[in-house]
DNA sequence: TTGCGACCTAGCCAAATGACTAGTTGCTTG
DNA sequence: CAAGCAACTAGTCATTTGGCTAGGTCGCAA
C-alpha cells in the first residue's frame, strides 16, 4: 500500500489549520500536492490527487459540481454537508479526531469506501429531531409566527393584528432571536419543525 | 499502530468463507482469536477483541443487545442490516471488496470510525419520495423551492446549486407564478400544505 | 417603590426581495 | 427545420426585510 505516497489536496480552513494538517501528515506516507484556502485555483490538478481534504464545507458545492467520483473527498467538520455527495467515496470526520483517525479515513478513502465519524453517521438516519422548545414564545410572537408562516408581510401582519407594522417588525425581531434564525423563512423552517404552525 | 495484532473474531457465513476471511487476514497483522457460524458460544470473547466481522447479519441483532460500544463491527454484506447500531464505531463493505478495503476498514474501525461502502451509504439517504405528481414544477424549480424551505437566501440558493443569484431570482418568479403567490413565505405555506417540501 | 418583562411605537439604513424586460444555450417534439 | 420549453444570465427598479437605537405603557413581583 506504500509503494507510493498518497497524493493530497487541502482546501478551505485557516493558515492555521492546513499548517496542523500538513504536520499531522507529516508522519505519513502523504503528498500534499497544493493547498488554498478556496477551490478555485485548484480545480484544474483535481485529477492529480487521491484525496481532496476540506477543512471547511464551503468548497462541498463546487467539488460535487466539478467531479463525480474521482478524487475522494475528507470533509473535517462537525456536521453532515448539504448537499450530501452520493455514490463515491467521501467521509466526514470531526475536527477532534486523532492523527491515526484521519489516515485511516485517508487509505480507506483511497480505496473507495466511506467514512464517517459515529457522530456524524447518527446525522444522517435520525435527523428528525422531536426537540422540545427551549425558549418561550410569548402569545404574541406565536401568534405572529403563525401568521409569518401564511406568507403574509409585516404590513398584513400589522392589518390582521391592528397594530403597526413597526410592532410587527419588533415581534418578529424578538422571534428571530429566539428560535436562533436569521431569517423569516428559516423562522418558518424551525416553526414548523418543532409543531409551532399550523398549516 | 502495528505493536500488536489486531484481535478479531469471526462470526456467521459459511465454512467456505470464514476460511475465505482468514485467508485474506493472513497478509495483515491480525489475530483471529475465534470464530463460529453463530454467536452463542462466543458471547464471553466479546471483550477481547478490537473488531467483530459478520459474515452475515444474523447475529448483529443478537450482538448489539450484549454489547454497546465495544467491540467494533464489521458487517459483510449487500445490504443495510436492521435495526442499524448507533454511536459505535461499526461498518458495512460489500461481499466484492478487496483484501485492502477490508483491512483499511478493520483499521478505521479499530480507531472508532464508521466505514461503508458507497452503495450501502447511499441506501441510508435515500428515501424514494413518493412525488406529488399534480404539480407542475421543473425539477429545478422544486430543488430551488426546498431550499427556499430551508431558509436559504438567494444568494445563498445560488451558491449551492453553483448558478448565478439572478438566476435563482428567475426561478423564485417562475415558483411564485406556479405556485400563484406573492412572495416567497407563501410559496412555502403552499409547498408544506401540498407535501412539495421535505422538512 | 423599584425592577422586570411583555407589549407597543418610531426612525434610520443596509440588504434582500421580487417584478419587469431582454437575451443566451440546448434539448425535444411536431 | 421550426417551435417550444427548461435552464441560465443580466439589468433596472420599487418594495420589503431586518438590525439598530430609543422611547412609551401596563401588570406583576421583590
Amino acid at each position: 500500500m506504500s509503494e507510493s505516497a498518497l497524493k493530497l489536496m487541502l482546501i478551505g480552513g485557516t493558515t492555521l489549520t492546513r499548517a496542523g494538517m500538513r504536520s499531522v501528515l507529516a508522519e505519513y506516507e502523504a503528498e500534499i500536492v497544493a493547498a488554498a484556502p478556496n477551490i478555485e485555483s485548484l480545480l484544474d490538478h483535481l485529477g492529480n490527487v487521491d484525496v481532496v481534504i476540506l477543512l471547511d464545507d464551503q468548497a462541498l458545492p463546487l467539488l460535487l459540481h466539478h467531479t463525480t467520483d474521482q478524487p475522494a473527498i475528507l470533509l473535517i467538520s462537525q456536521e453532515l454537508p448539504r448537499p450530501t455527495p452520493q455514490q463515491r467515496a467521501w467521509g466526514v470526520v470531526t475536527t477532534d479526531a486523532y492523527p491515526q483517525e484521519i489516515w485511516a479515513s485517508l487509505q480507506a478513502l483511497q480505496l473507495g469506501l466511506c467514512v464517517l465519524s459515529p457522530t456524524i453517521l447518527a446525522q444522517i438516519h435520525s435527523p428528525p429531531q422531536p426537540e422540545p422548545l427551549d425558549t418561550v414564545l410569548s402569545e404574541r410572537e406565536h401568534e405572529v409566527l403563525q401568521l409569518l408562516a401564511e406568507g403574509l408581510t409585516n404590513r398584513q401582519i400589522a392589518q390582521r393584528l391592528v397594530i403597526s407594522e413597526h410592532t410587527v417588525k419588533f415581534h418578529v425581531s424578538a422571534l428571530l432571536s429566539k428560535l436562533d434564525v436569521a431569517s423569516r423563512t428559516e423562522a418558518i423552517r424551525v416553526g414548523a419543525q418543532r409543531g409551532l404552525i399550523i398549516w
